[in-house]
DNA sequence: TCACTTTGGAGAGCACTGCTCTCGATTTTG
DNA sequence: CAAAATCGAGAGCAGTGCTCTCCAAAGTGA
């Protein structure tokens, strides 16, 4: 391949490395991951296979590179959608954040599985990656967090509800991401977040086949389900 | 490889099919499914790769019969740990049937993997594979229908909650698991299940690091939000 | 400017994979 | 007892991730 064009050589290297993730990321989007292979990559940009192992040490690096993406962009997408709606109206903004997933979600399904599918055996997630990985919970807990100050009352009334739950959650990592929501309510933030993703996971999965005709309302009757259960207005 | 001593035909052929699987099992619970090679299987049983076929036309084929033995093997260990429980103490099956699926997916995470993470790509379940599937939510349909009969009283007051379900759930396909429970409450069944493999998932693929210090004390705290959400007893 | 170092693509090669095909030996069947 | 079905062995093909060496181009310091 000759040289492209002009460009210092930073530059040059920084536009290979974004080339290769794009087309990775297609070929990703088009058959999963479990079919990604470096050489197809490479003969796609028209270079060797070897010459690709300058930008990524292993297969795995390019897979954590693209799962970070993954994660970033999802979590940018909630961020705008949510952010679009007047801040007082929490349960538009839940309804606006658990259907920005979704929709992230079917129309990126391969990219979804990357993230909430099987993790590569043996992966552990560098902290970038785990910084961009709670940009979606982090939406969910400040919607829960700002309801709890705008529209201050009476919550959870169900005394079994209000457990210590200091013995078994950091209640330390996850406070600043819902600063006015009382430890008693984390677990079911916490739950709240795992259903969303649960019912997207499952339905993406193949799990709700023969039970569920519309997925789409499906959702949007747990969406408020949930919005309920974790006390929203 | 020498013939096995005796028997027929069939049975020798049964014998080998049983052993590839356990080959197979016990490669992927130590490696998980990625790492799974039908070489390997093949080396480790004495024999040439290409004398697997004879058993097996596929990779995926093997997978296939993989997933079947371990949804069963699920169902069985939750349908066994369920039916122990008095028939009347609804909320102590519901513990008993969860504990028992946590209890079995941390011990079994790659098989678990291989039933709830990331789906082959284009993999589409068998009928009998689905039939499989469905024994966990078939035992705690049970449960929830059994404490609509058992204990009979107001259910859901919340009149949100109380809404068609005919436009998007498969009513007839969902009541003959649940005769008792009313199609309004469906949507939390089916909730309250899938938040169930959702936590495990979110447990096993870690997703919760950094969250919860003691999985099983917030297992066990879900379970119990799980169960009244539900609507037991 | 010019020697020196760094970069990164090309190409060959290794060990591995799933899968196919052919060839016999053995077993079952009519 | 001959014909047919079975199934393991072995060679082989196309593909994989990854390593290594080679070499031209680009950047660097005196």
């Amino acid at each position: 391949m000759t040289p492209k064009s002009t460009g210092s050589r930073a530059e040059l290297r920084a536009n290979q490395t974004a080339a290769i993730k794009v087309v990775a990321r297609r070929l990703i989007a088009d058959q999963g991951v479990a079919d990604l292979s470096l050489r197809e990559v490479s003969r796609e940009m028209g270079m060797v296979s070897s010459a690709l192992y300058r930008y990524f040490a292993t297969r795995d690096e390019l897979l954590t590179a693209l799962i970070f993406d993954a994660y970033s962009e999802l979590g940018a997408v909630v961020e705008k959608a949510e952010s679009k709606i007047a801040r007082g109206d929490t349960r538009a903004r839940w309804r606006a954040a658990c259907a920005a997933v979704r929709k992230w979600a079917t129309s990126h399904p391969h990219e979804y599985a990357l993230l909430y599918g099987t993790p590569v055996p043996g992966y552990l997630a560098p902290n970038v990656t785990i910084a961009a990985a709670t940009r979606v919970p982090g939406v969910l807990g400040r919607i829960l967090s700002d309801d709890v100050e705008l529209h201050p009352r009476r919550r959870l009334v169900d005394k079994k509800a209000a457990v210590d739950v200091r013995p078994f959650l950091q209640v330390d990592a996850l406070t600043p991401s819902m600063p006015n929501v009382a430890p008693e309510h984390f677990v079911r933030a916490l739950m709240a977040w795992t259903n969303l993703f649960g019912t997207v996971s499952f339905e993406l999965f193949g799990h709700y086949v023969g039970s569920v005709t519309s997925y789409r309302q499906f959702f949007d009757r747990v969406v408020e389900e949930l919005a309920d259960f974790a006390g929203l207005a």
